[in-house]
DNA sequence: TTACGGCCCGTACCATACTACGGAGTCAAG
DNA sequence: CTTGACTCCGTAGTATGGTACGGGCCGTAA
């Protein structure tokens, strides 16, 4: 059997049990199929999804983003033309979030040259992160 | 005068009045200097420090992690060596973040051309994004 | 000088994303 | 064949990050 308890993909995937059902609950993840008892049995694949789901949360997509980000796959359900246009949203906004981070980025280390300097630095030097092409286009 | 209203900051950093009265508490903002009736007289600066406070929110940071990254300043309370070390522990963890957004691109930018080639996808092609690289070094 | 919007405060409520609880059935090791 | 951990389900409670409400004072413009 390469089939999953609840439990176990639970520890695998470093979530809780209830966490599992309740992301079963609000289709994040497929209903699996039961043994005669009513036990889930997972199958291996789970783990990387929810994995995807603990990263994607930590970059700050709300669980309704990350449905959405795994519902993007080409199917008879739907067209290519609009699994394209979803998918370059979502490029779109991903490429903010990581424009946003690398100027963060700059200003922190910005701020740990001027540390070496032992120069004082403004009242919040990560405001600068910002402060620039910041304005609506 | 240069200073505004809480009405007037909250208009123009696009956030609600009471967002603003809720940041006060929890530390976010400054408490700024009031008129004799009590009324809140905001400086400029904090239109700045609001609007990244709502960027950060979109990018993942908790308030908490917020409070933390606009507390990275060189002044008379802390020492350069924690500084130092404060600002490259979020450094890294920005660099993971960047890291994780710009693995998840890559699949969706592969999504689209399989898209153009109108061939089928795996099931969720956007888990492809962790599949290499994933486990704990 | 009064109308009407803005602001004061405390408190209560809300959505999101879990997390815990309780009572009952299941499984497998000893 | 029992014991203890695991699972089932529904429901309730929690933490975070706001958002709304209500009664009362403030400010300014007609």
């Amino acid at each position: 059997m390469d089939t999953m308890t609840i439990g176990k993909v639970a520890r695998l995937a470093e979530v809780g049990v209830e966490t599992l059902r309740f992301y079963e609950r609000e289709g994040l993840i497929e209903e699996p199929p039961r043994r005669e008892s009513g036990y889930r049995e997972y199958p291996e694949s789970v783990i990387a999804r929810l994995r995807f789901i603990k990263r994607a949360k930590e970059l700050g997509f709300t669980l309704g983003e990350i449905k959405e980000l795994l519902s993007l796959k080409i199917d008879p359900s739907t067209t290519c033309a609009d699994v394209r246009q979803r998918a370059e949203l979502k490029i779109d906004n991903i490429e903010a979030k990581i424009r946003t981070l690398q100027r963060m980025k700059k200003a922190l280390v910005k701020l740990t040259k001027a540390c070496d300097q032992r120069g004082p630095t403004d009242e919040c030097p990560i405001l600068e992160s910002l402060e620039r092409e910041d304005r609506k286009p």
